[in-house]
DNA sequence: TGGGTACGGCTTACGTCGTAAACCACAACG
DNA sequence: CGTTGTGGTTTACGACGTAAGCCGTACCCA
């Protein structure tokens, strides 16, 4: 009672008072696209651990059972919100352009794009990361990601063997794995403006060990881009000898 | 009402019938390290998702609200868990032994205390890698473990900077982070016996990459201890590499 | 012996979550 | 007109984490 809308002329600004979230384009007819893209929005603003159905309804200006019509279920939305992301570095021109660079300079443009990803949206990251168990932006439903195939298969007619391709590859996910899981952590700390700050006692017992409370403040200073180059460059380099000896043998 | 106990003898088998649990040893009189030490059952037999303090109680024979009589929070005692396993690398009597081998050879047999520790807890390790951002496995907080010590003065006193030590520290997590998530996902499957089985629809798409799909099954074997022995070894080497450069200068 | 007092666990209750089901308004179309 | 979608709301259910209060038992000191 007393909130009917869309009739014409009203009051209507009453009840609000809920959070800075802006009234919402709530004209704009309400698509999966549009929930998927508000779900991403709202984590990268409060974090994973903030979205809720009801709280994405009402960004969206709109009832949280509406958004059902569109997604089958909240583990669903997840999904599409990692397959939007890695769909995204698809989009990223510097990734993909000239598929016959050669494989190592490919996967150095793979890479770049994923770690600009995982910047961008550090609170969803681990999201993408802790999904479907094998690195999402290789698995075919990545659409027409054709360089894919030129990844595996120009390992393989380079001399590479299916292990040793299928090894190569795990390599270089659970590099870009650990490596952005880590540095997007200390850069975006996690805790959304909806959580509660925990009390963070107990500094104690840090006394015992100089060096490391010494580098404990460099422990949460930036990774670098240089950083992840360097370890980016060294495992090239080894995939590059381990594809050498398999060649000569 | 009829529910009563502790007194000498009667039936006590009626209420069951809620799983495969145990009736518990009901008479062990609860502790923090007991609440825990479930915790951490449950989750390897049962997943992550599917631990909850109720059914957690249920399995200790006791109602959920007990639990906070030890435990302030389901936080907290996810914490606690990933203490507790932490600190089990610590016991592992082959991680510690003489400090003073070298910290190549030290960070080798952490690595692998590590690794037994992920493999054996396939389920809860995603908890303690997504912890407290940093690696845990070098907090003060882990109690009495001096090698930390060991670790970080003996690549301090070996000519790295504070930078490059903490840079070798991070690359030293970050591959540890990467390569055991990735080995733990398959390893565990993840899906808890709780958990539905979900569609598993949409094989489409695979005949495009050929290549992809030829590897799809070898993509979902086991990680090899060889394949991590590997990968560590490269890893020693570079920061060795790394350490005499800054040696030299 | 008796009456605190503290502990350990139970019961109840609140607010929030994901979501099933029914309902409703309105447009398009026979 | 009635029918059938379509896009949204309302209501409701069960499960969650957990605050608050209630009790039975054990111990302690008079």
């Amino acid at each position: 009672m007393s909130k009917d809308q869309a009739d014409d002329d009203y009051p209507d600004a009453d009840l609000a008072a809920v959070g800075g979230e802006a009234p919402a384009s709530s004209r704009t007819p309400l698509s999966r696209d549009r929930i998927v893209a508000a779900a991403l929005d709202f984590i990268d603003d409060n974090g994973l651990p903030g979205l809720t159905m009801r709280r994405l309804g009402e960004q969206l200006g709109v009832e949280a059972m509406a958004l059902y019509r569109y997604v089958p279920s909240k583990e669903e939305l997840l999904d599409a919100v990692v397959d939007h992301l890695v769909g995204g570095v698809r989009a990223d021109e510097v990734v993909l352009d000239v598929p016959q660079d050669g494989w190592q300079d490919f996967l150095q443009r793979l890479a770049h794009g994923i770690r600009r990803m995982a910047l961008a949206h550090p609170k969803a990251f681990p999201l993408v990361a802790s999904r479907p168990t094998e690195a999402p932006w290789l698995r075919p439903p990545l659409r027409s990601l054709d360089v894919v195939e030129t990844f595996i298969s120009g390992l393989l007619e380079e001399g590479f063997s299916d292990e040793a391709a299928v090894a190569a590859y795990r390599a270089y996910s659970s590099f870009l794995l650990g490596h952005l899981l880590l540095e997007v952590a200390e850069h975006g700390a996690d805790v959304g403006p909806l959580d509660v700050l925990d009390d963070q006692t107990g500094e104690a017992g840090t006394a015992r060990y100089p060096s490391v409370s010494r580098l404990r403040g460099s422990l949460s200073e930036d990774h670098s881009a240089v950083e992840f180059e360097e370890a980016l460059e060294a495992l090239l380099d080894r995939l590059t000898i381990v594809r050498n000896e398999h060649i000569d043998s």
